[in-house]
DNA sequence: AAGCTCTGCTTTTTT
DNA sequence: AGCAGAGCTT
């Protein structure tokens, strides 16, 4: 508490209903939010009164271990969580399962969600309604109008005619006719979650809204239950969730902290003008704001306020830097992303001659796949690192094909896990697999399923495919075993799928085995894994401690981190923003502008930006003045950055102040 | 007819 | 790295 500024201070010892602190970058969001459950800890409040709230499991995770790290001992530290909201919601359906019978489900993460689609489209799937429109559309369709509340018309509208003119009679009539094929589809899809005992992440949420909502007692109940909601990134709250912290608004004291600029979740249904409102839709409540940046130095938000000043929109933002000057932010050339990769690996090693160490350097890309070059080149040089927001262990194919026999075992209505399962074995493909399953599906219980099947004379079908679920089954309280036995006995199928890779893949089942040895059933520990996936796909290298890593991060996921020095890979034309963020308009554009904005202000001290010297001459796509007018580094001024070329520090255009791509002087090129 | 294997294509962002 | 499709095998 000491060390709070007094602002900060205010807001931790806030004594009224609910508030919300908006605060901009770096201006100690998460210290304040961390102060704040502890100074309600440290009055006595119990921990698991206080439900603290982010948005992603990482920032979840670094608010809690500060959090730890800030209260005193007495306190019993592993009562002290983060959670999301989705884990968050699964808590109270654990908490109260009578008043949701959901609580038990298999959940669906994105991929299974997939293919719960096009399962649920079905046999007909021939059908004009899914050759028009992809189950990845409909999808999107569905969890916009669940995430937004809004209707079907209105997901349809900003998912497939995010530039149209809302008001045209044309679109009108083209959404209706959309909405005649999708509305069927949804609801198979609804109908079919029903049916298998599925639960989506959008459920998860919708279904505990829904009952507190409805069910005054039950309200009453739970929101007694969390005297405190802390939330973080209040910002990317979407109308979902918002309805759901309304209904606690009756008993509990909302705490949120949130920077409209930093909003990056509006594909996700957040929109950040919901916080404006707050005050005004939320009864008894205050504002506060915290100003002072304590991050960076100057430069670094010289740069940051210039990024978002370039906005048509207003955010009204100009962080003033408490540390004072430092270095300028370095916009370095480089030729492609093989020397992208090599030159930030480079300068990571640099750094370490500085005294610097290892997690003092962080590496942020617009997407997880733009990760993998400079992962390599860790791999190479022998670099330790950790990895944020790719695949996580999870969605690997050898992990899911393990899981699959858990699932069947805990869930035997889970078509999904059970078309997985059974392709695993030889001679059985989709059709053997769908004709099984259908033989099956409708049966009561687990035994008459591997009665049927052992009597069954589909070719392919062997007592193996019978036994190993049988004993996962045994296991179905013993996640960890019922783990290792279901490896053991698919050992011989699996090593033949992966082959060599498989060597290195098996080391991650014993990762598992010890994950789940914390979960009580195989359904817990499913559900526990699909909303965090504790080992996430991290390499170390040398060193036993795996504490000193590079960073590697999407900026989704570093949002609320920080390092002392920031690599932001891949800043050219038609990347910020990119040319599919063009095509769908200026809102899109907008999130991508405070997509960079976030990444800059993860800087301490240290700013590196790259930049493809051919990205700045090439063809792309999409209409070329389109692409190179809208980047977001058009007519920056030079005093704002150091330019580096080739290793040496150069100069910025001579003649000019800004960098309007037309002084890079390089011939047009005509393909056709 | 169904399964298997090879090749080429495409990759936003999170729960 | 996964997926779809082509072409080959059982």
């Amino acid at each position: 508490m000491s060390d709070l500024n007094e602002s900060q201070k205010r807001a931790a010892t806030f004594e009224g209903k609910h508030l919300l602190v908006l605060a901009g970058a770096g201006t100690g969001k998460t210290k304040t939010i961390v102060a704040r459950a502890a100074y309600l800890l440290e009055n006595g409040m119990e921990p698991n009164k206080i439900a603290i709230l982010s948005f992603t499991r990482k920032s979840a995770r670094e608010i809690a271990e500060r959090l730890k790290q800030s209260v005193t001992s007495s306190f019993n530290k592993n009562s002290i969580t983060g959670k999301t909201f989705h884990s968050w919601c699964n808590e109270i359906m654990h908490q109260y399962p009578e008043h949701f019978p959901h609580h038990s489900f298999t959940p669906l993460d994105e991929d299974d969600r997939l293919s719960a689609f096009a399962l649920a489209i079905g046999r007909n799937s021939k059908d004009r309604a899914t050759e028009k429109i992809k189950k990845e559309t409909i999808a999107a369709i569905y969890s916009y109008a669940v995430n937004t509340l809004c209707s079907l018309s209105e997901a349809i509208l900003h998912i497939l005619y995010t530039t149209s003119d809302k008001n045209d009679e044309q679109i009108k009539k083209r959404v209706e006719d959309d909405k005649q094929l999708i509305a069927p589809i949804i609801k198979k899809y609804i109908e079919y979650k029903k049916e298998r005992r599925y639960i989506d992440y959008d459920d998860m949420l919708n279904v505990v809204a829904m009952v507190l909502e409805r069910n005054e007692s039950v309200r009453k109940e739970v929101t007694a239950r969390y005297v405190h909601v802390l939330v973080d990134e209040m910002q990317d709250t979407n109308p979902l969730q918002y309805k759901l912290l309304k209904c606690f608004t009756e008993r509990s004291h909302l705490f949120c902290v949130g920077d409209d600029a930093q909003s990056i979740y509006a594909f996700r249904g957040a929109d950040f003008k919901t916080i404006h409102s707050f005050v005004a839709t939320v009864p008894n409540s205050d504002l506060q704001k915290l100003e002072l940046n304590y991050r960076s130095t100057q430069e670094i938000l010289d740069l940051s306020n210039w990024v978002l000043q370039q906005s048509p929109l207003d955010y009204n933002k100009n962080l003033t830097a408490d540390r004072g000057v430092g270095g300028k932010p370095k916009l370095i050339h480089i030729e492609d992303d093989w020397e992208e990769a090599d030159t930030v690996t480079e300068n990571i090693l640099n750094s370490l001659n500085d005294g610097d160490t290892y997690s003092d350097s962080m590496v942020l890309g617009r997407s997880g796949w733009s990760l993998s070059k400079v992962e390599g080149a860790c791999l190479k040089k022998k670099i330790p690192y950790i990895k944020l927001g790719g695949t996580s262990l999870i969605q690997s194919a050898h992990v899911r094909d393990v899981v699959a026999a858990m699932r069947i075992a805990a869930n035997i209505y889970d078509e999904i896990a059970w078309i997985r399962y059974l392709q695993l074995w030889q001679h059985i493909g989709t059709v053997t697999a769908a004709k099984i399953i259908s033989e099956i599906i409708t049966l009561e219980t687990f035994e008459q399923m591997m009665e049927k099947l052992q009597l069954s004379t589909i070719k392919g079908l062997s007592s193996e495919v019978t036994d190993t679920l049988k004993e996962v089954r045994a296991f179905i309280n013993n996640p960890s075993k019922a783990m290792e036995n279901a490896v053991t006995n698919m050992k011989e199928l699996l090593e033949k799928k992966y082959s060599e890779e498989w060597s290195y893949r098996v080391a991650d089942f014993e990762v598992l085995q010890e994950v789940a040895k914390g979960s009580g059933s195989i359904t817990e520990f499913i559900m526990e894994y699909v909303l965090d996936p504790k080992a996430e796909t991290t390499a170390k290298y040398g060193k036993e401690t795996e504490d000193d890593v590079v960073t590697l991060s999407t900026i989704h996921s570093a949002k609320g981190l920080e390092a002392k020095t920031v690599h932001v890979l891949n800043v050219n034309p038609y990347n910020y923003p990119s040319a599919r963020t063009i095509k769908q308009g200026t809102d899109a554009v907008e999130e991508e502008r405070r997509c960079l904005y976030v990444a800059l202000t993860r800087a301490k001290d240290h700013l590196h930006l790259y930049r493809f010297t051919r990205s700045l001459h090439t063809q792309s796509a999409v209409n070329k003045e389109e692409g190179t007018n809208l980047y977001f580094l058009n007519g920056l001024p030079q005093e704002l950055v150091t330019l580096i070329v080739k290793g040496n520090e150069q100069e910025y255009y001579t003649g000019t102040t800004d960098t309007n791509l037309e002084d890079f002087d390089f011939p047009d090129f005509d393909f056709d």
